[in-house]
DNA sequence: CAATATACCTGGATGC
DNA sequence: TGCATCCAGGTATATT
């Protein structure tokens, strides 16, 4: 389900609840995510610890506990996290619930389970961290997001720029909605190869990705004061959308048809009058 | 090495 | 109503 601005939403609205909060007891549903279930590592090193804080890096978040451990969750394609009073009955789908200290409880549901669970113990966390982060592209809200690097990035690479911008390893948070909402918003055609742009249109792709992801962060953040109880479906589509899975209706700056193809086996949605070939 | 295909799952929409 | 088929916001792995 989420990209960045759906994860960071997720964090924001946890965030009160859950820091400083000890987690008191976890429990899981049994069934594997995308990797099983870390049960022993959850056992040692999350139960009984306090939440001091929560990041984000990429579509990950790290809940930094008490003592130095980490715990990482993605939320895959269907992740929620949602807070819950520790009396409410289990939803189907819910695979992992950490119980708090104040009586509430932090549940995780994922009915296609492509989410994951780790845990980062004391001793080896920083190693870890460090190891991870350096897997993951740009964040597109730091500095190194970029025209130049970009342009430095697409050198020698010759896939769709669309691609480009949805490869987690090269840039951060960006999934196939934002994608398409980007690339309209720049006025660039999806399929450019990346190599072939100019600095003036990474440009303007850097510009449209801030842009587009800080109004789907803020349309989130109406749900972030309701938080309880929301099983933590913050804000999808809350966004108003141009071009994404508007096939047919009119662009709403040309009312050209929108069109729908394939690109890298995702859909792919343009308006062919604002990003010609 | 870069680029593409495939696998992992469930559920909703669509068509017969 | 039932059943088959296709499609979905992500990512790791295998294959070209």
């Amino acid at each position: 389900m989420p990209e960045l601005p759906e994860v960071e939403v997720t964090r924001l609205g946890l965030r009160p609840h859950l820091e400083g909060q000890r987690i008191r007891t976890i429990r899981w549903s049994g069934k594997k995510l995308r990797t099983p279930m870390p049960r022993k590592l959850l056992k040692e090193h999350v139960e009984g610890k306090v939440a001091m804080v929560i990041d984000r890096r990429a579509k990950y978040l790290l809940f930094r506990l008490q003592g130095g451990g980490v715990l990482v969750i993605h939320l895959g394609m269907t992740g929620k996290l949602g807070i819950f009073p520790a009396r409410t009955s289990l939803a189907k789908h819910d695979h992992l619930c950490l119980t708090l200290d104040s009586g509430m409880e932090v549940r995780l549901n994922d009915s296609r389970r492509f989410g994951a669970v780790a845990v980062w113990p004391p001793k080896t966390a920083q190693e870890q961290e460090i190891e991870f982060s350096a897997r993951e592209g740009i964040e597109p809200f730091s500095k190194t997001f970029s025209k130049e690097e970009l342009t430095r990035l697409a050198q020698k690479r010759t896939l769709a720029v669309k691609s480009f911008l949805m490869n987690g390893k090269l840039i951060a948070g960006i999934g196939n909605i934002y994608a398409n909402e980007i690339l309209y918003s720049a006025r660039v055609h999806p399929l450019t190869p990346a190599v072939t742009l100019k600095p003036s249109d990474w440009h303007r792709i850097v510009e449209a990705s801030r842009e587009i992801l800080t109004r789907a962060i803020a349309a989130g953040g109406s749900t972030i004061s309701d938080f309880i109880g929301s099983s933590g479906n913050p804000g999808y589509f809350q966004l108003q959308l141009s071009v994404y899975d508007k096939a047919g209706t009119p662009c709403p700056a040309c009312s050209r048809p929108i069109e729908k193809s394939v690109i890298g086996g995702r859909a792919t949605y343009l308006c062919l009058n604002c990003q010609p070939p």
